[in-house]
DNA sequence: CTGAAAGCGCTTACAG
DNA sequence: CTGAAAGCGCTTACAG
C-alpha cells in the first residue's frame, strides 16, 4: 500500500480511501491511485484490515467428514440455521476422513479468528486442539466423542437405537441377523454392534458373530460386496442390520440382486428409502437436531464457558416399512 | 495480552510464548502466565497473530447455495480434490438461496484473507464483488454465470442437455411433453427451457407450451403437486422432463401415484435412479468436473490473472435406463 | 478533498 | 530462560 501511494503520489489515506471506495476522493486522484495499483498489483492485506477495523464478521468453524453425505449435510444445515439465528456465518470444511487433513484444516480454520468450533471428530486424538481450547477456543463435538480431551458433545442414541432396530427383527423371528458395519475404529460402529449384542441377550438368543459381523465395509460397493458374500455362504444370514446409510443401499442393492428375500434394516433413514421396492425399515437419526443442539451447546459456552462438560443425547426411532 | 503481561509481571513476548506453547519457559514463569490469563479471561486475536507471521494457512472460499443438494456436495468434492493439490483448504459457506445471505457470507468470507473465491450466485447482481475483485480478489463463478459482472465462469452444457432429453422422449412418440422447472429468476432453468424449445423445434413439433410449462415448484412436494395437477388436467403429458434432482423425484412421486405410464426423464442424476420401479433416464450432468474445472481456472488466474476472460463448458450425457 | 499521526494486538529478530 | 524494540499492513479519529 505504501508503494501505491508513493507510486501515484498521495498518502496512505487516499489509497485506503480508493481501495474501499469512499466517497470523498477526487476522480483525477482516484484514478491515479488506481492506475498505480494495477501497475504494482497490490492486493489488500485482509488480516491488516481486520485488524484495524478490530471487526471480523462473526463466525464459527464447522469440521465434517464427507460433505456428500446426506447426513453430514443435514447436520451442517442444522448448525446454520442456529449460527444465522445468533447472527453468525458458518465456515465448514471437511476433513475427508482423513486425520492429517482433520488436524491442518482445524488449525487454518483458527488462524482465520472463528468465534467457535464444532467438530465431527475423524482421528483418533484430538490433542493437538488443547492449545487453542487453552486459548479461549470453545469446541464442541458431535456424532462422536472427542479423545485425548475433554470436552462437550452431542451423539445419537446409538446403543438404544441399534438395539431396537435389531430387537424388531428377532421379533419378526429372525435368528440369524447380520452386522454390516465399518471397522472398529469407527465409534459410532462398535457403539451400534452393542446395541445389535444387547438386543440379543434381552431375547435370550446368541449370536453367531464369527460369521455374521462384518466390520469393514466404507462404501456402497463394498457393503454391497460383503453382503452378497454373506448370502452365498453356507448358513446365510435371514436379515441384515446395516449401520449407516451407504452401507444400507449396498446391502439392498446385493439382496435384491440376490433374488433372495433377506430382510433388511438400516441405520440412518435416506432419500427414497419409502419408494424403494421393497422399501427399507430404519433407524432414523436426527442429524438436523444433532447439528442444532450441538450449536446451542456452543453459543452457550460463548455466552458463559464456566459449567461442567455437557453430553447430550439425541434419541433416534424406528421407522417400520413394508 | 498487555494485561495478562502486567498481572503476571512478565513481558509481552513471554506471555506469548506461553500462549503458542513454545519450550523455553521456566514452568513456574509459565505457570503465572497462565493464571494470569485464566483470570482475565484472555483470548488470542488471530487477525493480529497472522498479521505479524504474515502467512496464514491458505485457502479458498466457495459459495454455493444449499449443502444438503448433492449436486453442490459432488460440486464441492471437485473444488476440494484441486485444492488440495494446490495445498489450499476450502472455506464452504451456503448462501441458503438468499441474495441478502449470499453478499454477506461472501464478505465475510473475503474479509478472513483467501486467496480466491469460487461462486455458485443466486442472486441476481453480483455487482458487491467488484471492489474485493478492484482489491485483487480473484473470482471465478460456477454453474450459472455472474450478472453486472464480467468474470470467468463454468457451466454444463444446459442447452444441448436439455435439447437431448426431450429429443429422446420425442423420438420416443411423445406429443405432449411436459418442462417442470423453476421460475425464471432461474438460470439454469431458463437454459434448460429453451433446449426443450430447439427440441420441439428441430423435431417441428408444436408444443403446448400454455398447459405443459410449469416454472415455479423449487422443492421434492412441490413439484409432486405441480405433476399431480398436470396428469389430472383434460389433456395430461405423456412425459414429463423434469428439471433437476428433486424436480424430477418429486415428478416420479405424483407419476406413480397416478398409477398411469407416463414417462419421465430428469435433469441432473441421483443416487438410486437406477433402481426405482421404473427406473429415470436422466441427463447426466457432472458435478465433479465443474468444481474441479472452477477450481484449477481459479489457481491459473492466482498465478497469472491476466488474460481474456474465460467460460468452460462442462459436456452432459443422457443415460437412459428402462 | 487530502494527510500526518497513532494504534489495532500480535510476533520476529536480537540481546542478554 | 526472559525482555525491549521494531514492525506486520492496514484504519480511525482529527485537522485542515
Amino acid at each position: 500500500m505504501a508503494a501505491v501511494a508513493r507510486l501515484a503520489g498521495v498518502s496512505l489515506k487516499t489509497v485506503s480511501r480508493v481501495v474501499n471506495g469512499e466517497a470523498s476522493v477526487r476522480p483525477e486522484t482516484a484514478a491515479r491511485v488506481r492506475v498505480a495499483w494495477k501497475e504494482l498489483g497490490y492486493r489488500r492485506n485482509d488480516a491488516a484490515s481486520t485488524l484495524a477495523r478490530a471487526q471480523a464478521p462473526a463466525g464459527i468453524g464447522l469440521i465434517i467428514e464427507d460433505i456428500s453425505d446426506p447426513f453430514y449435510s443435514r447436520l451442517t444445515r442444522g448448525v446454520q440455521e442456529v449460527a444465522r439465528a445468533h447472527g453468525h456465518f458458518v465456515m465448514l470444511s471437511s476433513s475427508e476422513e482423513n486425520s492429517e487433513l482433520e488436524r491442518s484444516t482445524v488449525l487454518a480454520l483458527t488462524a482465520r479468528g472463528i468465534a467457535g468450533l464444532i467438530v465431527v471428530p475423524h482421528s483418533d486424538d484430538q490433542h493437538y486442539l488443547e492449545p487453542e481450547i487453552e486459548s479461549g477456543l470453545s469446541v464442541v463435538f458431535v456424532d462422536r466423542p472427542p479423545q485425548g480431551l475433554v470436552a462437550d458433545s452431542v451423539m445419537s442414541n446409538n446403543i438404544e437405537g441399534s438395539r431396537l432396530a435389531v430387537k424388531h427383527l428377532l421379533d419378526l423371528g429372525h435368528r440369524r441377523i447380520a452386522f454390516v458395519g465399518n471397522d472398529r475404529s469407527v465409534y459410532t460402529s462398535t457403539q451400534r454392534l452393542r446395541g445389535y449384542r444387547k438386543a440379543h441377550t434381552v431375547a435370550g438368543v446368541t449370536a453367531d458373530e464369527e460369521r455374521l459381523v462384518i466390520l469393514g465395509p466404507r462404501t456402497e460397493a463394498e457393503a454391497g460386496a460383503a453382503t452378497s458374500a454373506l448370502l452365498g455362504s453356507p448358513n446365510p444370514p435371514t436379515a441384515v442390520f446395516a449401520q449407516n446409510n451407504l452401507l444400507t443401499t449396498g446391502a439392498w442393492r446385493a439382496i435384491r440382486e440376490s433374488g433372495t428375500p433377506v430382510a433388511l434394516v438400516g441405520f440412518d433413514d435416506f432419500a427414497l428409502a419409502d419408494v424403494l421396492d421393497p422399501p427399507v425399515t430404519v433407524v432414523a437419526q436426527d442429524p438436523m437436531t444433532l447439528g442444532r443442539k450441538a450449536a446451542e451447546l456452543l453459543f452457550s459456552r460463548l455466552a458463559d464457558a464456566t459449567g461442567p462438560v455437557q453430553r447430550i443425547i439425541v434419541p433416534t426411532r424406528l421407522i417400520v416399512r413394508g
